[in-house]
DNA sequence: CCCAAGACCTGGCGGC
DNA sequence: TGCCGCCAGGTCTTGG
């Protein structure tokens, strides 16, 4: 399901419904996420004041007075606040309960997500410790993009799928971004040009940014914190459209498997 | 160090 | 209707 503006519109839904709110307590149905639930959930956080809510990559931080709550939603994971206490159905793993009756309930069928704590202040976390730059800060730009992708033989898409290289890009908005860079997903990334570089940079933001702008893309079950439906698969060029003429020049396109994961583009327009 | 492949999970879909 | 194989928005780990 999510990916960066997945995750981004997940914030934005979340931020004002529960800053300034109290966690009261935790409900685990099911621990055993990407990695276990830490069993000492509810006495870390019980009492606390949620300050803010930021992301990094796909990550969401929910910063309590003393501790972070780091969330990941994985594949399929979704986040959603309830105004009442509400009966829990399969795979709601972790209720968050806060005051005045609101939920932050976690619910994720393939458990790939993640809820961890860490000490807000000193917020790097070791899985963030490594991330790349945010694509949509400063610290992007093609010049570090080339740099790092000198002697790198993958394929461009791969290369910009790394959370390490840039945190955030899945597997929807790499496509998409090369498509409208013109640049095919296979080529090595250590034989693009700096110039198409400039344009995968541009590309990367547009797309993320337009996304967000969407309220996300929803393929199967991408559902917002308030319920809502992302709309910009409306707008998806080459993503799941194999066979489906190009919107530029009509030309099928093309599904190719990249390194275990689906990759779409248009033969003509990308070289 | 780099890279490909495997691992972790469940559910939905098309084909037979 | 049922079973089977394949597919899925992520990313950490392993082994060559």
């Amino acid at each position: 399901m999510p990916e960066l503006p997945e995750v981004e519109t997940v914030r934005r839904g979340l931020a004002p419904l529960i800053t300034g709110r109290q966690f009261t307590g935790v409900v685990v149905r099911q621990p055993r996420l990407r990695q276990p639930v830490p069993a000492d959930l509810a006495t870390r956080i019980a009492g606390q004041r949620i300050d803010s809510v930021e992301r990094r990559g796909k990550y969401l931080l929910v910063h309590a007075e003393n501790e972070t709550l780091l969330v990941h939603l994985g594949m399929s994971g979704r986040l959603r606040v309830l105004p009442a206490p509400a009966p829990a159905g399969k795979h709601d793993h972790v209720d968050l309960l806060l005051d005045h009756g609101l939920t932050l309930r976690f619910h994720d069928p393939r458990r790939f997500g993640l809820i961890l704590l860490c000490a807000t202040g000193e917020s790097s976390h070791p899985l963030l410790a490594d991330i790349g730059p945010e694509p949509l800060g400063d610290a992007f730009d093609a010049d570090y993009l080339f740099r790092q992708s000198r002697a790198h033989r993958v394929a461009v898409k791969n290369f910009i799928m790394d959370s390490h290289v840039v945190a955030g890009v899945g597997n929807i908005y790499a496509s998409e971004a090369l498509f409208r860079a013109g640049i095919h997903p296979r080529t090595p990334a250590g034989r693009v040009s700096r110039a198409r570089y400039v344009r995968l940079v541009g590309a990367i933001r547009e797309t993320l940014e337009r996304a967000i702008a969407c309220g996300g893309t929803t393929l199967r079950d991408f559902i917002g914190v308030g319920g809502h439906a992302g709309y910009f698969s409306q707008e998806l060029y080459v993503y799941g459209r194999a066979g489906e003429p190009c919107r530029v020049c009509g030309t099928p396109v093309t599904m190719v498997r990249i390194g275990q994961r689906s990759a779409f583009y248009c033969s003509v327009c990308q070289h």
